[in-house]
DNA sequence: CGTGCATCTGACAACGTTGTCCAGGTCCTA
DNA sequence: TAGGACCTGGACAACGTTGTCAGATGCACG
């Protein structure tokens, strides 16, 4: 077997080699039964099963009942792999995200498999866990199977590797973060505007030093973000101090560590912006060991916000919609428009529920 | 087009038909350049470009240099359907449960699929939304698809269905939830034990009027918990009055009126069970707006549950060692280990936090 | 009773890939 | 230099399905 890959095409294993190393490939356990069985037990011709399998017409009532008990018989399933190679489609669509367990990506997941159910196609997801070249992988596998279109929430900041791909037919929509150096759809949420009420909403009660603990700057939401932050600083005359700000990994320990960083020191700031959801968590933590209290508004809306105390002031964004959204420019895509990329911008929605309501205490 | 599909094998469109009707299998849209033409342009024979693209040996380098030019060139991409088509395997497998939008489900799925690529396959992925027919279809699809395996988190209760898939030789394991009909191998997390440890709990701090709220009784772990629930109040001498009893749907509306019910009345529970991560919520916000504190456990843990006050004693068991131990059950199914079915029962944990130490308050 | 038409059925090729097998070439050794 | 071993490359069939097309069957009518 292929002990080293040579070639970029795929590295995932789909000979019917198993762990010990035999490959063989009569032995495709199971033998399952093909048509052509159905039909000799049936006692028609091939054709005829397809046409009873397809529900086309043209097949007399008795002819079928007989084909019909065939298939219950020997438990005939159609082989969708041929199936897709005679037609050329093959309904499914690809889902590449960065992290199926995080509450944002599961229902945004979610949406996409309802509108695809709903045009009849299935749902392959993977995860990049936010490496590029995990997601490279990913993509070109989904390729390489055939999906009919891609939804990708980009990891990496270069996707021309996907341009033969779109220029073989392959519907591309990117999910909230644009792609690089290739024209494409791409459904984003507003996160400068969203940063940035956000932000404002804390200078609004008082508050002039205000931290940003956001993403790593490779990711386009954080520096957005990031970019709405400065912003609302700029519109309120207030000079940054760069020790407010800190960007990279959204691992607790990180977090905390910024978030303890900017809260002491010479000037400590009176109220946090989070950059995400699971910043938010982690600054929630942190602000509840606290003796005073500490202004807090966070990007996504997070699970019962509303019953800490205070309850916790987000700006949420909808993430089924965007799914939602996305996956429906996709099948439009399929169905054959054939409109110039564009870029789709949904708004974000302040939530208040007192935490951004603080007032400074110095 | 087929209008309606006159047999059960699969309801997914997968003809190449637009949604305007035409049906055109020549305009495969984009004709991607296959072997055939690769081998063409690098001035080979077709199954050369086979050897290179699959790291076979016997290729001169210079051969090996010319074709992946042409591949470059091109912008090839093996087409899997053909391959699986001729090996007999897909190096993909499917997933069935209930909502990945779900915090619980989120996990398990990311750790099926992080086991699946482990082993080099891809994920796909369906949500029954926990109705019978759906998870068929679904399961059916996949079939069709030639999934090498199957973890199904079941919404039905009869599964004889998959028997001839299982014949076949289409790897299965069940996840969460056993089977119905049918001899599979299953991997579930303590749900009696979990629920009796938990409503122990709550005897053991002096209560007495328990209410259990669980989710539908044709699910599984309902029943079990509640079993759970019935054993610790035996154990503790309590008659179980039928009121404090409640199962159904997990939506808020339906959570709400039952706990608001049980606490209500005669004789109102000092203490609620709340049966999963859904009811759970739901409870915290009927009994954040009660005048006298009422003690809760809850089953599954919830982000965040450690912040409200009380924080909230929860028996967690861990999504993602479910599905992990699922996969690699799986696997090592299709790696040809061929063991008898068999029952996996992963244990929960007691995490208290204070809601579940309350003393009644009478 | 033969012709024409409509309806139903089946033989065959093709989709793109891989396994088998053989041809032709190179290089080494006797 | 002849013979063999070895290496590289290519022709061909097969995987299971569907589209095409022609053949078979049945029936009505002249």
């Amino acid at each position: 077997m292929a002990e080293t890959a040579r070639t970029p095409v795929s590295r995932l294993r789909t000979d019917g080699s198993t762990s010990d190393g035999t490959a063989d490939p009569k032995s495709r356990y199971g033998n399952r039964p093909t048509m052509k069985d159905v039909a000799a037990r049936a006692g028609v011709g091939l054709k005829t099963v397809s046409r009873v399998v397809n529900g086309e017409p043209g097949v007399t009532p008795d002819t079928e009942r007989r084909v019909q008990e065939a298939i219950e018989a020997l438990g005939f399933r159609r082989n969708d792999s041929a199936r897709v190679l005679r037609k050329g489609r093959t309904a499914s669509i690809g889902l590449v995200l960065e992290d199926l367990a995080d509450p944002f990506y599961g229902p945004l997941s979610r949406a996409v498999e309802e509108v695809a159910r709903a045009h009849g196609a299935l749902l392959i997801n993977g995860s990049s866990a936010e490496d590029p070249d995990r997601e490279q992988e990913l993509v070109l596998a989904l390729c390489a199977r055939r999906v009919d279109g891609l939804v990708v929430i980009p990891a990496g900041d270069d996707h021309r590797y996907l341009e033969p791909e779109i220029a073989a037919g392959v519907a591309t929509v990117f999910v909230d973060r644009p792609p690089g150096r290739i024209d494409a759809d791409v459904v984003l949420s507003d996160s400068f505007g969203g940063a940035r009420d956000g932000v404002a909403h804390l200078v609004a009660h008082g508050h002039r030093r205000i931290g940003f603990i956001g993403d790593q700057p490779r990711i386009h939401t954080a520096i957005e973000r990031l970019r709405g932050y400065r912003a609302a600083m700029a519109e309120a005359d207030i000079d940054v101090d760069e020790s407010w700000v800190s960007l990279g990994p959204t691992d607790p320990d990180r977090v905390r560590r910024a978030a303890e960083s900017m809260l002491s020191g010479p000037s400590p700031v009176t109220a946090v912006f989070a950059g995400n959801n699971r910043v938010t968590v982690t600054v929630v933590r942190v602000l509840a060991g606290l003796p005073r209290p500490v202004a807090l508004v966070g990007f996504d809306d997070i699970e019962l916000a509303d019953l800490l105390s205070p309850g916790v002031t987000v700006v949420a964004q909808d993430a089924a919609q965007l799914g939602r959204t996305a996956a429906e420019r996709l099948f439009r895509q399929l169905d054959g428009a054939s409109d110039a990329p564009e870029r789709i911008e949904l708004p974000t929605r302040l939530i208040t529920r007192g935490s951004g309501e603080l007032r400074p205490a110095d």
